[in-house]
DNA sequence: CATTATTTTGCAGATATTTGCAAAATAAAT
DNA sequence: ATTTATTTTGCAAATATCTGCAAAATAATG
């Protein structure tokens, strides 16, 4: 058995058990006790579950269903998260809005690091809440159930009199031509908002958000100043992104 | 079983007993009584609990966690919520702060009513989502995580504007002579705020609360509207509190 | 295809962690 | 004040981890 199979078994594992004992990995797959100790170890490494003694915990995020194929484990989101860390430093202010991809960030933001965080998602909040040393700020405003955020005029508002040094955006579509674009008009309205009082804007995009459509667009693509993926460098579908002061990760 | 595993299943007994004794954990979990100790001393290092002579007692911030439904019932915050939706009518517009029993009412409020709920509590924010015909305003702020509740000057701003007919207050303790207290110095201010801008308040006393002595004083006992109490009108405790003005249901 | 480099695997000894036990110290209760 | 329950401490056994190393498997090269 291949060493990424096996890894895969064992992230499969631990979405539907939560935990395992690194005795049953080694029973179930056949192999040394050390093996599996050095694939807990690797898949540590890339965020993707905590090694406690004796066994691994899975991450809240493993049994959020992959995307798409089948029973696969999704690991898109670790890999850009793990980028994503990379623009975070010591003090600064931080605006992470209702985008999914800022849940995998937020959990992965080293215990050390002292940072403020304004979210008009009250979920990050509860879960940044864990972190130490993270001081958070909740955007008031209407409480919109169907995407769990804050929005409207107040939220607005309350960003009025902050300046933060980067924004983390969400965004369902992008692409050269069309730029950014969401699928809700007062959150696209939020959007601009945000990216307005901060200095800086990055956005994770998923292969699938790639040059798909959406109706309300936010900014356009050189607006943005990092952009966060988990394709290689080569692939085409980033062809048409590159060279255009956009810097790609 | 991993350690972890232990200490998770601590947190969840707390979560819904709010107590627990260490001969009680030691079985459950069948380890040796020293071990379930280790555990304790773990987790209020942690800060997750308060470790006390034999046991072991939950911060009030983990009941917030709406783990699953409320957990075990406890049917004294049932009474009292059941007596809490004869105040509800609808299009009124209700402030809830972070009080725990605000949850079994937002829980049992009949799904036809209109309202708008005004809170500085994303859990409660979330929870009433399920609901249908509620508009939730969530208050900004700074987020402080140990209640897990929107606070200081931002959350007070944010109420500036609204006139609530009724606000439901969470409290520590109350008292003739002391009125009602809480523990934390800027939630005292931010609920005389809420008192301020809600033509009528109520509050939902459980037996313990009674006559107990807490930091800071948010209001005298006169200056509710309502009281809401499972206790049986003719108890002893509820005596001193007849006749001063305040309807006790 | 054979050969060489690289990675992966299992093992053994040295360290470190966890666990349960028992005696001594402390706190609570009667 | 005496009894009882709980905590603390030190200790030893069991278990888990880490390290370096050599054999096996895999990939890369000519």
């Amino acid at each position: 058995m291949l060493k990424e199979e096996r890894q895969q078994l064992i992230l499969e594992k631990l979405g539907t058990d939560k935990k395992v004992t690194l005795v049953d990995l080694g029973q179930l797959l056949n192999v040394s006790y050390d093996s599996v100790r050095r694939d807990v170890i690797e898949l540590e490494d890339k965020g993707l579950l905590k090694k406690v003694h004796g066994g691994a915990i899975a991450h809240s995020y493993l049994s959020m269903k992959p995307s798409k194929g089948l029973g696969i484990v999704n690991t898109e989101f670790v890999t850009i998260a793990k980028k994503a860390l990379k623009l975070l430093e010591n003090n600064k202010i931080i605006i992470m809005d209702g985008g999914t991809t800022n849940f995998y960030i937020a959990e992965q933001i080293p215990k050390n690091l002292e940072l403020t965080i304004v979210t008009n998602n009250p979920h990050l909040a509860t879960a940044l809440a864990e972190h130490p040393k993270i001081e958070i700020i909740l955007l008031g405003g209407s409480f919109y159930k169907r995407y769990q955020i804050t929005i409207g005029s107040k939220t607005i508002q309350d960003l009025e009199h902050i300046q933060a040094d980067l924004y983390f955006m969400g965004i369902n579509s992008i692409s050269i031509e069309n730029g950014l674009a969401i699928r809700h008009y007062e959150e696209s309205i939020l959007k601009q908002k945000m990216m307005n009082v901060s200095r800086k804007t990055v956005t994770c995009v998923l292969e699938e958000k790639i040059n798909r459509k959406e109706n309300y667009s936010v900014c356009n693509f050189t607006d943005l100043d990092y952009l966060i993926t988990s394709l290689n460098a080569s692939d085409e579908l980033l062809s048409g992104f590159k060279n255009k002061g956009v810097e790609i990760l």
